[in-house]
DNA sequence: CGCGCGATTGAGTAATTTCAAATCTAGTGG
DNA sequence: CCACTAGATTTGAAATTACTCAATCGCGCG
C-alpha cells in the first residue's frame, strides 16, 4: 500500500523509494475540522496543497457580497489560491474545509528546492499543471456555451463523487447560477 | 536584437547562444493569410503554436451553432487547441487569423524531448503553465462574480493593445455576451 | 417534539437575448 | 471626388431567462 502523493506522482513518473521519501521530507502535514479555514483572504500563502483525506472548497466574494466558488478538492487534488502563492502576494480568495481535512503542505521555496534538484518532479509538475490548464479551459468553453442545465448535467457526470458529498448551494454556486434556478431545472 | 522566442524564455531563465540554437532548432516556422486557420475542428493537433507576428482567436462553436471565443493570441502569446494536443485526439476548436501571422510550431514529440533533455527549458514550460493556469482560474472568477461591464472595463484595462486590434464583436464573444448587449453598458 | 439546514416553489422584477432595422465607417471602383 | 458596398455598431421593442425575496416543505438529530 503505497503512500496516496506517491500512487498521484507516479502516474506520470516513477520514482526510487529514496527518491519519493526525499521528496516527501519537503511536505509538511496539516489536520483542520469541518469549517476551518486553510487559506483566509488577505493572509499570505506559504503553501500548496494536497488533500489525503476530506473536502475543500476556495470561494471568491464578489463585491455585492455573494460568494462564488473557484474549486472544490477532495482525497488525491491540490488546491491553493495559486495567484497569491506563486507571487507571494495576499490571499483574495477564502479556502475551508466542508469536512474534516488532512492535507500535505509545499512551501513555495520547497517546491522550487525539489524542481531544481530532481528533475523528474518538475517533470511531474508541470505534465499537472498542463492538465489543470486544459480543465479549466473546458470550464470556461462550458461557462461561455452551455446553459445553467447543461453545466449542471455536465457536471454530475463528470463529478459523480463530488456531487454525492455537497449540498446543492454549492453546487450552484460553482455553476454560477443561483440555487433557486439550479432547484427549477429538472424537467426544462 | 535577440530573437522573440528568446527574449520569451529568458524571462523565466537565461539560456547560452549554443542552447538556445538548439532549441530554436526543434521548431518549424508557419505563415498564414487573414482568415486561414492554423487548427481546425476534427483534425490531429500536432503542435503547439508561439506567435511571431499576427493575431489568432481560438472559437468553440455550441449546439446552437453560436460562436464563442476561447482565448487569443498575439505577438509573444501562446496558442493552440491544448486538449487535443496533448491528447493527440481531434481538435473540438477553431483557431484562425485575424491579420496575417506567422507562428513557431513545436510538436509533442520535440517538446518532450527538449524537456527531458534541457532541464532548464522544462522548468521554463512549467513557470508559463503555472502563469496560464492563474490567469484562467483569474478569468473563471470573472465570468462568475463579475457583471457583463465589469468584464468589459477589466478587459480593457487588461488588455489595451488587443481592444486596438479587435472588433467588439470579438470581445463580447470573449466576455461571453451578445454584441447588442456589450454594445449598450456604456453608461450602464 | 421541535429545531436547523437544505431544497423547493411562487410571484414580481431585473437583466439579457433575439430579431429587426437603422446608422456608421472604411475601402473600392467609376 | 463621389457613390457604393461590406462589415461593424448601435438602437428599438418584444420575448425569454434568471434573479430576488419570501414562504413552505422535508428530513435528520438532539
Amino acid at each position: 500500500m503505497s503512500h496516496p502523493l506517491r500512487i498521484h506522482l507516479e502516474k506520470i513518473s516513477p520514482f526510487s523509494d529514496a527518491e519519493f521519501d526525499y521528496i516527501l521530507s519537503h511536505f509538511t502535514t496539516k489536520k483542520l475540522k469541518k469549517h476551518q479555514f486553510l487559506v483566509q483572504e488577505g493572509n499570505a500563502v506559504p503553501n500548496d496543497h494536497f488533500v489525503l483525506k476530506g473536502l475543500l472548497k476556495a470561494t471568491h466574494t464578489s463585491q455585492d457580497g455573494k460568494e462564488h466558488i473557484l474549486q472544490f478538492a477532495m482525497e488525491d487534488w491540490w488546491i491553493s489560491d495559486y495567484q497569491a502563492h506563486f507571487n507571494q502576494a495576499a490571499a483574495t480568495i477564502n479556502i475551508d474545509c466542508l469536512e474534516e481535512t488532512e492535507v500535505l503542505c509545499l512551501s513555495l521555496h520547497n517546491r522550487e528546492k525539489l524542481c531544481s534538484e530532481l528533475h523528474k518532479i518538475e517533470h511531474c509538475f508541470r505534465v499537472k499543471t498542463s492538465n489543470g490548464y486544459v480543465a479549466l479551459q473546458r470550464r470556461i468553453i462550458s461557462l461561455l456555451d452551455s446553459s445553467a442545465k447543461e453545466r449542471y448535467e455536465q457536471f454530475l457526470l463528470q463529478y459523480p463523487t463530488l456531487t454525492q458529498r455537497l449540498p446543492k448551494t454549492m453546487i450552484a454556486a460553482y455553476l454560477g447560477v443561483s440555487r433557486e434556478t439550479l432547484s427549477r431545472l429538472h424537467g426544462a
